[in-house]
RNA sequence: UCCUCAGUAGCUCAAUGGCAGAGCAUCCGGCUGUUAACCGGAGGGUUGUAGGUUCGAGUCCUACCUGAGGAGCCA
């Protein structure tokens, strides 16, 4: 363990002695210096009325002349210490009191209930006996992150210090459980992971603009979507999904836009418009329900109301596009059949059920060039977008493959693109061509969804914004 | 790219065209159960930048910079 630089580094005899058992696994460990363990502080309560070591940064600190509550928090949880001045040495109880907001520090103490009347969170309290400081935070250059209010500026260009807070934390606890259940829904139902590219050497949908970037004597493209990718995996696995960072170029500037965002993308041979659609809601449905079962605590410190959640479950709302624009216009909307919906509509559509509402058959006109047409109304495409409610518009965007090598010949030259950067994706209506169906959902959207959230800048830790790329 | 709004102490914000202020943070002092603790005191400013109007500009005008919200487009 080094100290910062420019960090003072206070050690006694005793502290250095128990800051050399570094914890290699998070309960059980036991520092050099003896018997004592070194616990992290979500599991205090198995160590009710024992001594313990516990490791972290200063949340916060209160005093009252001769009593000291420091805050500890440690990633697992928050920890209220109390060092009474009667119970420690004038050593101990000095750097107590001289502690800053971070520092980073160790604590030796009784792990008890708070008293009755008192409130803390975790409901235990550390009865401080001895205290060694990592590094003091410099008083004349105090963390900056104080625990009153600040503007979104500010804290978005300390968000490699905000994503300690515990509102912060939270989001990002809830975004690595919609990850874990993510994995978990297709894992469990024999998915393949298969990554896909994130160089790409071309357009994969042609409407939206591609960063671009130098490929030594070439020129580069970062993924849009691994769809078309995942289309030939899924002729080699079956049913696979890949899961990684997406980049648009795109010039958004709203609360649902971030230019690089992690998107998950299922794909499954032989399946239908039909089977993606059970597919997306058995998915959403999962997701959602593994939150609520396991990040409650984080939910409502978040403020979300969890009834809402509790109420997702299949079937959603099946939405006909058609029935979706006279719906729209009966609502005050100006959309007209054949264009595509607004963020506004997308609102208005999704406020209208307690569910994610799944509109399904847009005009083939204002959808990518892969989409397979409907069989009975050629003019629509086989394709699903899944509006998450409480207005929070579109999550996932998905639907049926066009398995026609002379169809997608034609649509490829009608949308212009270049057929040579399309040769081994043609190849797969060559060999074996098969119905195929799939979607994809931004992680960051439903993140926002789940937790409630009024902006995806909060739910990845370093967000990537028009304008912004720092820190 | 377009539209709207904003920029004053480290942070969040006040200040009729007339002496630039408060709370938090920091420092000093007080308090043995605090809960964004509280009480008393201190330090802290090129009012985003450059021009202009005026006896006088944080305030009015112009341009630019930075950010926020939205539109288009999208997950």
């Amino acid at each position: 363990m080094e100290p910062a630089a420019g960090g003072r580094f206070e050690a006694g005899a005793r502290t250095f002695r128990s800051l050399r058992g570094v914890p290699g696994r998070a309960r059980g460990n036991e520092n050099a210096g003896g018997m004592m363990p070194v616990v992290p502080i979500s599991d205090l309560a198995a160590y009710d009325g024992q001594e313990v070591t516990v490791r972290g940064w200063l949340y916060n600190i209160r005093s009252s002349g001769k009593i000291i509550f420091p805050i500890l928090r440690d990633g697992s949880g928050l920890l209220q210490c109390i060092v009474f001045k009667n119970n420690v040495t004038p050593e101990v109880f000095e750097k107590a009191k001289a502690l800053t907001q971070e520092s980073s520090l160790e604590l030796q103490g009784m792990v008890r209930k708070v008293p009755e009347g008192k409130t803390a969170p975790g409901g235990y309290e550390l009865d401080v006996k001895d205290l060694a400081v990592f590094q003091l935070v410099p008083a004349d250059q105090p963390f900056p992150i104080t625990p009153k209010d600040h503007g979104v500026e500010f804290l978005m260009d300390q968000r490699h210090l905000w994503i300690r807070s515990s509102r912060q934390h939270a989001i990002l606890k809830i975004r690595h459980e919609i990850v874990r259940a993510v994995r978990q829904f297709f894992d469990d139902r024999g998915f393949v992971l298969v990554d896909t590219p994130i160089f790409t050497p071309a357009v994969c949908e042609g409407t939206t603009t591609l960063f671009e970037v130098g490929y030594f004597d070439e020129k580069a493209y970062l993924t849009q979507s691994g769809q078309l990718y995942n289309e030939a995996t899924a002729a080699a696995f079956g049913k696979v999904y890949c899961f990684g960072p997406t980049f648009r170029a795109e010039k958004s500037k709203t609360r649902r836009h971030l230019t690089e965002f992690w998107m998950v993308e299922p794909e499954v041979a032989f399946a239908t418009l039909d089977d993606v659609m059970v597919l997306a809601e058995e998915f959403i449905t999962s997701i959602v329900q593994n939150v609520v079962k396991n990040r409650r605590a984080e939910l409502l410190a978040l403020e979300r109301d969890v009834q809402k959640l509790e109420r997702i479950a299949p079937p959603f709302p099946r939405l006909a596009y058609d029935e979706a624009v006279t719906n729209l216009q009966s609502h005050g909307s100006e959309i007209r059949w054949g264009s595509d919906f607004g963020g506004g509509d997308e609102t208005i559509l999704s406020q209208q059920f307690d569910r994610p509402v799944m509109v399904h058959r847009y005009p083939a006109q204002v959808k990518a060039f892969y989409m397979e047409p409907d069989p009975a109304r050629p003019e629509l495409a086989l394709c699903v977008d899944v509006l998450a409610p409480e207005g929070y518009g579109e999550i996932i965007g998905g639907g049926q493959r066009a398995s026609s090598l002379e169809l997608l010949n034609e649509r490829i030259r009608q949308h212009g693109l270049p057929s040579e950067a399309f040769d081994w994706y043609l190849d797969l209506r060559k060999y074996g061509t098969f119905p195929h169906a799939g979607f994809g959902m931004g992680i960051e959207r439903a993140v926002a969804w789940i937790c409630g959230l009024e902006h995806v800048r909060e739910t990845i830790p370093f967000p990537r914004m028009l304008y912004r790329l720092k820190p």
